[in-house]
DNA sequence: ACCGGAATCTGAACCGGTTTAACGCGGTGT
DNA sequence: ACACCGCGTTAAACCGGTTCAGATTCCGGT
């Protein structure tokens, strides 16, 4: 019932365990027939090496890390993660590595990240949702741990960057509106300390101020559900409200549209709604929620080839990966003839 | 910048290295100054013993696994696996043991769990989502993998099982629903091939069946916002239609009301509805969908506990959490007057 | 007959921990 | 004075792989 180890294989090909070892990692110098014998053994034996064996003897643990620090609630409903740790998947099952997870909160994050390092327990880790001043890139610098960010050069500290632009969708979205004759423009921004979330949010007064509009008014959602209805209650009740909104994600704005019925405003025609991340629900709300889509799964594939490049060169090019792309849907229309402020 | 070894403390400490060793796993038989000296001089070079050195002389990983076969689409709108995977972060964070994660189809399942197995990659594994004649308890029972079962005990084929149990939450919503006067309860239900998506349509019938009322009309809603979009339009042109129905997830429920609304069907007015895992957006939809609540935290720490329980001792009893409550909610009115079958 | 060299395989060291048996040593009991 | 004991410590084996420096064999060339 143990499990059988290369002395096992070795013992039944008739071999010593170094030629086995040389068989497994198809190494030159062994006879075709010994290597096939090898082969067939191990197979008979249905033997594996060892990961930790071979991790120890190899100095690599064959796993790259992920820590992820949102909230548990905000993590549900993104669509964002699910896909791409599809993506980091499809990359990993090649090699047969794995990758280890660890759920976070900011202030175990630091020694997280130590233990991660100390223990070789993985080879090199992706940092995901950078935020303002974040400390982990010149924490794992200093570790020596193989790093990638994902997300913007300017991020990165210094690691190699995968990026996948939300910018212009966004700037999409707000042309789209501009177009449909909307001239005040509300932004229902995500929490702050996050680079994404702040990049959409410039990206939103830049579409503006390109557009020769006025700044439009500012709200926080936190990226929750919670906070995007009260975001739009608050616009809604302004003096001028804003006839368009564009939400810093698709849960705010499913959220933000609700609140929006619930006070009377119809949805696209006195009020126009966009999101962000393009949620399974976005087409299927009603009206459908204009939205922009993102290739997750595609950037977590690119970003784990860029770790295992990092760990295996020292470095790799940053990768630059097509845009985000803006989804119109019924959830935008032309401003309202007879809304306020015409 | 050669990370440290076990030696370097030793000689740093001027002991040996299972001094060294003794010291860090706090055995009997040092002296306190000795130990003292050893973790001071362990401090001092920010030693930590390597996972995989240790889990090589341990046989054991000191890792769990987890394997996903659901869709990317699903999991990315479902509280359940965030919350889930931080519940066990929450257990093995104490051992300082880690979560390996593999997304996967059910084609490459079985090859997965059987490298996971011989690969000595983990200790155990977790198994959710059972489906219908589920292979997978079997198969990790015949590879000797230890392994615990979220969900009911029949569904374990002899391994350890977490509970929550979700039937309780759909008896009451079934009964809520009654009282509210409603008689023709439908059911939009999941991915018949899932356990507890069986399990809950069984809920229904049986509640239904206690009631003394007729079976409702079923739909399949494949835990989607399509299918629950789908199933709706279908229940609603039928010659009698529902007037409550029950839907497998919130996000069918979600879809099920903005089509219901798309058709001029107002909810709770003439269609009650009721989800199923209590979203964060539940409350935020419009109107604010009732739904059921389960602690999906608790129940991947009762998970995790089972599983290290499992590892160490060979088994553990079955644990059977609370089960989900259900959520009231404006989605869940009284049957209109006029609703056609009075 | 002898040498050189390629092809094939093996022995032993090594990766960085844990564990077990044994050892040195001062103190006790008789 | 001797055997014995317990305490604190260590050397060495072990976990299961990889790797590198030889060893062995077989071959052709001169």
């Amino acid at each position: 019932m143990r499990r059988p180890t290369i002395a096992d294989v070795a013992k039944l090909a008739g071999v010593s365990r170094s030629a086995v070892s040389f068989a497994l990692n198809d190494r030159p110098g062994l006879a075709k027939e010994t290597k096939a014998r090898i082969l067939a053994a191990a197979e008979e034996l249905g033997w594996q090496p060892s990961r930790p064996a071979r991790a120890l003897s190899l100095g690599r643990a064959g796993a790259l890390g992920l820590v992820v620090t949102r909230e548990p609630d905000l993590l549900g409903v993104d669509p964002f993660y699910p896909a791409f740790l599809a993506g980091i998947e499809t990359v990993l099952a090649e090699q047969g590595d794995g990758l280890v997870l660890h759920v976070s909160s900011p202030e175990r994050e630091r020694s997280l990240y130590e233990r991660l390092a100390a223990d070789r327990r993985v080879d090199g880790v992706l940092l995901t949702d950078l935020r303002i001043d974040d400390p982990r890139p010149a924490l794992t610098a200093s570790l020596g741990l193989p790093t990638v960010v994902v997300g913007r050069p300017e991020w990165s500290g210094g690691h190699c960057a995968v990026e996948l632009d939300d910018e212009p969708a966004y700037v999409e979205a707000v042309r789209a509106l501009a177009k449909a004759g909307h001239r005040r423009i509300a932004h229902v921004e995500g929490p702050p300390e996050f680079r994404h979330a702040q990049r959409r949010r410039q990206a939103w007064e830049r579409a503006l101020a390109e557009l020769g509009l006025p700044p439009g008014p500012l709200r926080p959602g936190g990226f929750t559900a919670e906070g995007g209805a009260r975001a739009t209650r608050e616009l809604l009740a302004l003096a001028e409200p804003p006839t368009a909104i564009v939400y810093g994600n698709d849960l705010s704005a499913t959220a933000g549209l609700a609140a929006a019925q619930q006070l009377g405003v119809s949805v696209p025609d006195q009020l126009s709604v966009v999101g962000y991340d393009d949620t399974p629900l976005a087409q299927f709300v009603h009206p459908p929620l204009a939205s922009a889509r993102a290739d997750a799964q595609g950037w977590g594939a690119a970003a784990a080839r860029a770790l295992l490049t990092v760990i295996e060169h020292g470095s790799a090019p940053d990768v630059r990966l097509p845009p985000a792309a803006f989804v119109p849907r019924a959830s935008v229309g032309p401003v309202a003839a007879g809304s306020p402020g015409h």
